[in-house]
DNA sequence: TAAATAGAAA
DNA sequence: CAAGATTCTATTTA
């Protein structure tokens, strides 16, 4: 049912509102829609869709063409309604326009010099669209992606949306509503609709204007709006929590952005290249004189700016702060926290620097010049992809801060590398960087230094070892000037919560690959680390050479057909092998690796079915790492796989997205990764930028197979990709695949043996009677190694045999309950819910649920 | 080395 | 379509 258009006046809405407002601003006559426009050059084509889809539709209903066609003719009741409601001009209207339907905003006025600038904008949902082709491209990128949230960024068109958290961030980054609006305008090419004009108004009018500060080891909630301050401490929860007797509030001067600039960054937003029309910025410009001395000297200089503003702050107590930030988030004044570093006397500076030769690329700078803007460390979040540098941005905001620093990482491996990046890109002193993991508790020797510890080292609620208890304390009794939180999307808001109170910190800079997770956790992490402070473009990085280009291949495998019956058939589990094991896809692999080896490539194969990828490196000899892999050996065979010559193919299980952070420096440039059975999951995409960014470079294959639940995901990976912007291949056929040589699985022979071997093996519980873990031939490992897997499988055995022996029973279980769904649907049907009641017996009830699921799935299918 | 715990995914 | 159960992995400590 569409919404009814005409609405009176009166009782317009936010959104119809602005329509009104729009119609009373008329504007030269534009017949085109923004989509007709876009589409101008298409028009054939889009005729020719216009009328293949009347013609279904037509089709579809016949008894209702009449009232289709009339529905979608000119001049109906409908599209006047429509004129009527947007606009007085005299519109044209096309084929097109009914499939525009309330995304049709022809009626905003096109500027006369429209084709000078680069943004249409969506009042409704806020979305903004960017034509990367347009001159002003570039600046409006970088505008955007300070006010807005990037939706899709594929080669020609950027779609962002404007959203709380992102006009948020937009503030908290030093942007003034006006200097949005003003911008917006400047870009748009229509005016800025009044309906976003008030959204903008509306959420930034509280944002940003609340701080908390830690000055002299107490917490001041400040801001420059003393009557934002007295509303708060009017507040019922807030007033009762200001500190009696601290003065009251207090006025003194904030530093400002003035002379803060960073050489060689852009200022906020890329505002102030807009205004001063200063369009040029060379993209990688390596001229300029970006290293991290410039960087200090610009931090140093005294703000001599007259423009200083009058802040007024009153204290809380320690206790008090997250009671105040929830609160204040509540009523709608989300707390900034910022670190004035330079005044802080009461923590003890560190002794670090970035080594003299250390460069700084340009985004870096950039993200750096966010969270420093204004003087103080701000705490939030940047993006960037890995392999672009993420350590050296947390490595450079601790040289900058220079006070303690606790480090937090996914696992303990990482843990270990971030300390080497410390010691590689800064002049710490090794006994002033301590590491807290399982194995080692050292602090550091003087009176502040830095800390390398994990999530889970810290969030334990266990009882703790009595090493880890006298670290936590020490960890909890002392003030950090800044915590760095590594990988802040894979680490679920609780556990932030945790370590968030259990460890005081000045301010803290999270760092990601991506917030694509948008679930409601990553909301929260907006509040709780704080906003997104800057968000790289995966493309502009790689075409700037920055990180690797990511070639995306997927190749196509069919199944062969014995496969493909048993698959049908098999268990949600069984399925998820017996694709992975599809032999035409086990060829590929081989094709592909026997390829990329001749050309000196290392190639990592990653696969997230344990079994297959056993299956296939044994098969290939090729060494693998999965969890049981030990940590030694671990270690070794990456060893192994970076300078040892004969060994190029790494086989992954999904330890290599998480806890596995391979070198940087693999001596060979082109590393293919190729992935086995594509990464499942509703976020697929996750995985698929963990597969593309775990030190990814040119192809990346994911090997497919044709016609089952893998390409569903590949779907789904292809449209991350896309919207990362890149290109994406499909391979359905492998050039002289026939040729590899010893190629597996030629004969149907041997297709059917692998296909009876994984039936086996699978349900006997994946008894992997194959000496797995003898590759490298570790000594003490066989036996030992083999007892903890075999022990570790005799669990799984268990599960195995429970399982098998339900599957012992399957075929006619099965069957047998269909019928029994069956009879007991259809007397349901003419019974009502047959014998329903209340006395059944618990085979009855099982019995109704089977029945219910069974009807939930026909619904569903 | 094993047990406990926790999170992610399908 | 969602929530729960389940499986897997990684992390910790004893």
């Amino acid at each position: 049912m569409p919404p009814k258009r005409k609405a009176p006046p009166g009782q317009a809405t936010a959104s119809k509102a602005g329509r009104a407002s729009a119609m009373s601003t008329p504007g030269p006559a534009t017949p085109r829609s923004i989509g007709s426009s876009a589409m101008s050059d298409a028009d054939e084509d889009f005729d020719e869709d216009v009328s293949e889809a009347q013609k279904e539709r037509e089709a579809l209903m016949t008894k209702e063409a009449d009232e289709f066609v009339s529905k979608f003719t000119l001049g109906s009741k409908r599209f006047q309604g429509q004129i009527d409601d947007s606009s007085r001009e005299v519109r044209r209207y096309d084929a097109a326009t009914p499939f525009f339907r309330k995304r049709d905003f022809s009626h905003l006025p096109l500027k006369p010099d429209h084709q000078n600038r680069p943004l249409w904008i969506d009042p409704d949902s806020c979305t903004i669209v960017l034509e990367r082709f347009n001159p002003l491209a570039e600046q409006a990128t970088d505008f955007l992606i300070t006010i807005a949230e990037p939706k899709s960024r594929p080669t020609f068109l950027h779609e962002y949306a404007l959203t709380p958290h992102s006009l948020y961030a937009a503030v908290s980054v030093g942007l003034r509503p006006r200097d949005i609006i003003n911008t917006l305008e400047r870009f748009l090419k229509t005016s800025l609709p009044d309906v976003v004009r008030r959204k903008i108004e509306d959420y930034t009018r509280s944002f940003g204007k609340v701080k908390l500060v830690l000055k002299h080891n107490s917490y001041f909630v400040e801001s420059a709006d003393a009557e934002v301050l007295q509303t708060l401490l009017k507040d019922k929860v807030i007033g009762g929590l200001r500190i009696q007797g601290s003065g009251g509030v207090t006025t003194s001067y904030a530093p400002t952005m003035g002379g803060l600039v960073i050489p060689g960054t852009q200022n906020a937003a890329g505002v102030h290249q807009a205004n001063l029309n200063k369009a040029e910025r060379m993209p990688g410009d390596a001229g300029d004189p970006s290293n991290e001395a410039d960087l200090l000297t610009a931090l140093n200089e005294e703000d001599d700016d007259d423009d200083k503003e009058a802040v007024h702050s009153f204290q809380i107590s320690e206790d008090n702060v997250e009671t105040v930030q929830k609160r204040c988030l509540d009523i709608g004044y989300p707390i900034l926290e910022e670190y004035d570093f330079r005044n802080d006397d009461v923590n003890p500076n560190l002794e670090i620097d970035l080594r003299p030769n250390t460069q700084i690329r340009p985004y870096q700078e950039k993200s750096l010049s966010k969270m420093f803007g204004n003087g103080r460390a701000k705490s939030g979040i940047i993006v960037l992809p890995c392999g672009a540098g993420k350590t050296l941005v947390g490595i450079t905001a601790a040289c900058t801060i220079k006070k303690g620093v606790i480090v937090l990482c996914t696992s303990s491996m990482s843990v270990v590398q971030w300390r080497q990046e410390f010691l590689k890109w800064s002049n710490i002193n090794p006994d002033d960087i301590a590491i807290f993991t399982a194995e080692s508790k050292n602090k550091f020797s003087g009176s502040t230094g830095i800390i390398v510890t994990t999530y889970s080292m810290v969030t334990n609620s266990r009882e703790r070892s009595h090493d880890s208890k006298k670290m936590m304390d020490f960890l909890r009794g002392r003030e950090w000037g800044l915590m760095l939180l590594d990988e802040v999307h894979v680490v679920p808001a609780e556990m932030f919560r945790r370590v968030i109170s259990s460890i005081k910190s000045h301010s803290k800079l999270g760092l990601t690959a991506t917030l694509l997770r948008e679930d409601d956790k990553i909301s929260h992490l907006n509040f709780l680390i704080g906003p997104k402070l800057y968000e790289a473009n995966w493309m502009e990085l790689s075409q700037q050479g920055h990180i690797a280009k990511v070639q995306c291949a997927e190749v196509w495998c069919p199944m062969p057909t014995e496969f493909y019956d048993e698959y049908l058939r098999a268990s949600a589990r069984m399925k998820r092998t017996l694709y992975a094991m599809n032999p035409r896809k086990f060829q590929a692999c081989q094709y592909l690796i026997n390829y990329h080896e001749a050309r000196g490539d290392k190639i990592i194969v990653f696969s997230d079915e344990l079994y297959s990828l056993k299956q296939y490196a044994l098969k290939l000899k090729k060494v693998f790492i999965y969890g049981g892999t030990s940590q030694a050996e671990r270690m070794q065979v990456l060893e192994n796989f970076q300078h040892n010559p004969e060994v190029n193919t790494l086989f992954l299980s999904k330890i290599g997205d998480t806890s596995l952070d391979l070198p940087e420096d693999l001596p060979h440039p082109d590393l293919v990764p190729l992935r086995l059975p594509p990464p499942r999951g509703p976020s697929a995409a996750f995985s698929a930028r963990s597969a593309a960014t775990t030190r990814a470079s040119t192809p990346f294959y994911s090997l497919v197979s044709k016609d089952t639940q893998e390409m569903y995901y590949s779907s789904k990976r292809q449209a991350f990709l896309v919207d990362q912007g890149y290109a994406f291949k499909v391979i359905t056929q492998l050039a002289n695949i026939e040729n590899t040589p010893d190629l597996a699985f030629a004969t149907p022979q041997e297709t059917r043996e692998l296909l009876q071997r994984t039936l086996v093996d699978n349900e006997r519980g994946a008894e992997d009677d194959v000496e797995t873990d003898d590759l490298f031939g570790k000594p003490g490992r066989g036996r030992g190694g083999g007892g903890g897997a075999r022990k570790g499988n005799g669990v799984r055995r268990t599960a195995g045999m429970l399982s098998e022996l339900a599957g012992g029973q399957d075929m006619a279980y099965i069957e047998q309950n269909k019928a029994v769904n069956k009879a007991l649907r259809a007397a349901g049907g003419k019974k009502k819910a047959g014998g329903g009641g209340e006395g059944q017996s618990k085979f009855f009830k099982g019995i109704q649920r089977e029945k219910d699921k069974s009807k939930a799935q026909a619904r569903a299918g």
